[in-house]
RNA sequence: GCCGCAGUGGUGGAAUGGCAGACACGAUGGACUCAAAAUCCAUUGCCUUCAAAAGCGUGCUGGUUCAAGUCCAGUCUGCGGCACCA
């Protein structure tokens, strides 16, 4: 007999015993209900797991395993998200291929989840820079090109001097590179983008209809950025031009006083001639656009600007001239690039104004316009406003909205705030992007059948000061002819952002092998979508709502039927360090998860990842913790010094505890509040330690239901009790309610809501019954001793309150 | 500036409007031991008190209610997201 619980042996042995049984291979039997678990695959960094990973690892390999034991065919699959920068750069260092480097990662990766006993298919691993797999990247790539998703301009991006490369606007932090920090400047380059605002509304609809944590949700939405409002028509003086703006408040037309324009307005360059201060503005535009989003947002306290001299718009309401000035503040990327400036009730406009003495005019009455903008749209009445005055502000929306489109004026406009996405980047280890340029022809997609277009050895990873990729130094490789004319063509040397692997990999995962398809459409009409994925809060807007934007464009093409992925999304709160802090190399205060599973084994460590705190929130780390799970697992251990292996039945009085237990444990899980799940664990076992026995089937139930938690030590204790067929194998318990009642009940004796006293009652008391003890019951009677009864309040199973004079 | 989330013991955290502090960590005392580790038992929000018993207590100020950590109004602090988006 095993007397003292020893993970070191215990682990190896159930993880190979399950690999070899190839226990959580989900099956092809697409008859079965099924169910798909996903977690964000790693980037197999050379730092090796963080403890961090397993945070989200184990939430969904507890969501699985409980899942098979309900009866479902689980897919629980892993893969490497394996191109990026990290890797190049650690490449570059240390004069080693990435594709070598990669390997090694991976290598190390695997081995170091294994050792955590997480219950994935490895034999449906994906690797993101395998040729296999990259090929359809650049299938999908050229679909979105065929459907006019994917084109190259000339456009300012965010770029990195540091990693000399371009950036998505998602990957830019605080004006800052998201990977190294540095700041960010603005560079003209020639860029693929894909269109995602294509389906800004889609990607926006969809979000009502799935099951996403709430904040998953708005800050999705407020990255979309819905605006709706009036595009407005204003007549430029004395010539045929015209001029629309986007607003969202037309109530306030009548007091538009002056007009704003992007320095990059093209309306600048059409009226020259008429415009006599061509110099300055010429001047102003070089200067706004040599500055960097970084400093352009530091400048936010003081707006700067030129009037356009020469030229004067008319505002549609009064007919009235007003003059049109050029101001950075207004954005080219967003609306029409032009704004109508309502001084008296917008901050930027008003601010403007005061500097360079612009009439600011009221025309929703309710502030003090010279003192400060009143933008309050909900109490204010309009005033000044011809037809309009003595309105609300909604209501003049409207009317103004009316009287333009009648006049011909305007029309209802809704803006996003989202932008098409960066999708190049001027590096080697991405997808090459399947695009050959010919002098006659244009860009020239490649054939499907010449998928895929390999990534090409060279000598040096580094990027160049060019701008260009490394890829372009290998003249061989770029010079070939074109697929259509047979003529001199270039390939395109940009490769992908790492988001072009992670934007599918859930799709692969249901058909890893087909060398035909990047899926079939019967398997993923099967697998399809994603039950429950989980995954940090980081990705919000990047990988989550990217993968999202692809499929539904696969969906689109019929490719995959339903329109979203996933449909439901969770997040996991980030590990601190001990001292609360971030874990980083740096601060000291990692935690390896080799060595600690070494120290109290990965049972433990599963345990504790999901005991420490709520799991949606950042909780530092806890050494003394971790050991007190670990305590925990020795005392189920010994639980079998004191099992009583001959009853298979539950002992009367275990009834209960047992039951609630079940009950506490299966909603627990699936609200993901592991911790509360974890603590009526511990709360069972202590109740088993106080009677000092245990029965067979009372130990049955608590192994089946800790196994998803502990399954190392859940199955050992199993075989060594001879239960027979493993727990993997097992259906998961369930509760009785009959069972959930007890008999008899403690309330609470309260006088005037503070309690007094503690009564045990019979569960099913009534109302009247309980009210019969005021006058019966000595605890009662003593404590309403010569006092005058107001109410009483009776709550079944709870308290007793009687309110007294 | 705007949007969101969170403030509970020494610590991590529990509490469908119904006995605040479950469960764990840490600490203190004790048992076992030559000793230590492990284990077991007891105590552990604050305060007054020999004790019995009472009072106070979920960031702060009010309100609703028989009853508020929970609901409402205001306010402070911390965290996260967005940020000249018209």
């Amino acid at each position: 007999m095993n007397t003292v619980y020893q993970p070191k042996s215990i682990e190896p042995k159930w993880q190979k015993l399950w690999e070899e049984a190839h226990a959580f291979e989900a099956k092809s039997d697409f008859s079965l209900p099924k169910y798909y678990c996903l977690i964000e695959f790693p980037y197999p960094s050379g730092a090796g797991l963080h403890v961090g990973h397993p945070r989200s690892n184990t939430a969904m390999d507890i969501i699985a395993r409980k899942r098979r034991m309900e009866g479902y065919n689980v897919l629980y699959p892993i893969g490497w998200d394996a191109f990026g920068l990290p890797t190049e750069n650690y490449a570059i260092a240390n004069h080693v291929a990435p594709a070598k480097v990669t390997r090694e990662n991976i290598d190390h990766f695997r081995r170091q989840l294994k050792l955590l006993g997480f219950s994935f298919d490895y034999s449906r691993e994906v690797n993101t820079t395998d040729p296999n797999y990259y090929k359809w990247t650049q299938w999908i790539f050229l679909k979105l090109y065929e459907n006019g998703l994917a084109y190259k301009a000339e456009m300012p991006i965010n770029w990195c001097p540091s990693c000399k490369c371009g950036l998505a606007n998602e990957e830019v932090v605080n004006g800052l590179c998201e990977r190294c920090g540095s700041e960010v400047i603005r560079k003209v380059k020639n860029q693929w983008m894909l269109r995602i605002t294509a389906y800004a509304h889609s990607l926006l609809n969809g979000l009502d209809s799935l099951d996403f944590i709430e904040r998953v949700k708005l800050q999705q939405r407020n990255w979309i950025g819905r605006s709706e409002g009036a595009e407005i028509c204003f007549d430029i003086a004395s010539t045929n031009e015209k001029m629309r703006v986007f607003t969202t408040r037309a109530d306030t037309l009548f007091g538009a006083t002056y007009m704003v324009v992007s320095p990059e307005h093209p309306l600048i360059g059409r009226l020259s001639d008429r415009i006599k201060n061509m110099d300055e503005l010429v001047a102003y535009a070089k200067e706004a656009s040599r500055k960097s989003d970084f400093e352009r947002t530091e400048l936010t306290k003081e707006k700067t600007g030129v009037e356009i001299k020469g030229i004067r718009a008319i505002n549609p309401a009064t007919a009235k001239e007003i003059p049109v000035w050029v101001s950075d503040y207004v954005l080219m990327s967003y609306g029409t690039g032009a704004i109508m400036a309502v001084p008296a009730h917008d901050g930027r406009d008003w601010e403007f104004a005061k500097k360079y003495d612009l009439p600011i005019v009221e025309v929703v009455a309710g502030g003090d316009v010279q003192q400060e903008a009143y933008t309050d749209v909900s109490t204010g009445t309009i005033v000044n406003s011809g037809f309009m005055t003595g309105m609300t502000v909604e209501e003049a929306k409207q009317a103004m909205l009316d009287k333009l489109v009648e006049k011909g004026l305007g029309e209802s406009k809704v803006n996003y705030k989202l932008r098409d996405w960066v999708f190049s980047r001027q590096r080697y280890w991405g997808e090459p992007i399947p695009i050959i340029h010919c002098e006659q022809c244009g860009p020239v997609p490649l054939k499907q059948e010449d998928l895929p277009l390999l990534l090409p050895s060279v000598e040096k990873y580094e990027p160049t000061d060019s701008g260009e990729s490394p890829l372009a130094a290998i003249e061989d490789w770029v010079n070939v002819t074109c697929p259509a004319c047979g003529g001199p063509g270039k390939r395109e040397t940009d490769t992908m952002p790492q988001w072009a692997g992670s934007s599918w990999y859930f799709l692969r995962y249901c058909d890893p092998h087909n060398q035909e398809q990047f899926a079939s459409k019967e398997v993923l009409d099967y697998w399809m979508p994603v039950d429950w994925y989980n995954g940090g809060m980081e990705h919000t807007t990047l990988h989550l709502l990217y993968s999202r934007f692809w499929h539904l464009f696969l969906h689109d093409l019929g490719y995959v039927s339903a329109p979203e992925p996933y449909l439901k999304r969770t997040s996991h709160g980030m590990i601190l360090g001990e001292n609360g802090e971030k874990m980083s190399k740096s601060r000291g205060n990692v935690i390896n998860p080799d060595d600690l599973v070494g120290e109290i084994g990965a049972d433990a460590f599963r345990m504790y990842e999901m005991f420490m705190g709520a799991f949606d929130q950042a909780i530092p780390w806890s050494m003394n913790g971790a050991r007190g799970c670990k305590r925990f697992l020795d005392r189920v251990w010994r639980l079998q010094g004191m099992l009583d292996n001959k009853c298979p039945t539950i002992t009367k009085d275990m009834l209960h505890p047992i039951h609630t237990a079940i009950k506490k444990v299966s909603e627990d899980f699936e609200s993901m509040k592991f911790n509360t799940a974890i603590a009526a664990m511990m709360t069972l076992v202590n109740t088993f330690y106080d009677k000092g026995s245990v029965t067979k089937g009372e130990m049955r139930l608590l192994l089946l239901m800790l196994s998803p938690v502990a399954p190392h030590m859940c199955e050992e204790i199993w075989q060594i009790q001879s239960y027979g067929e493993p727990i993997y194998l097992q259906k998961w318990p369930k509760h009785e309610d009959r069972y959930l009642v007890l008999q008899q009940v403690e309330i609470a004796v309260q006088i005037n809501g503070k309690v007094r006293g503690r009564l045990m009652v019979d569960s099913s008391l009534t109302t009247d019954e309980a009210n019969d003890l005021l006058s019966q019951n000595e605890t009662v009677r003593a404590l309403t001793e010569g006092k005058q009864i107001v109410k009483v309040v009776f709550v079944p199973g709870r308290l007793l309150n009687i309110v007294v004079k």
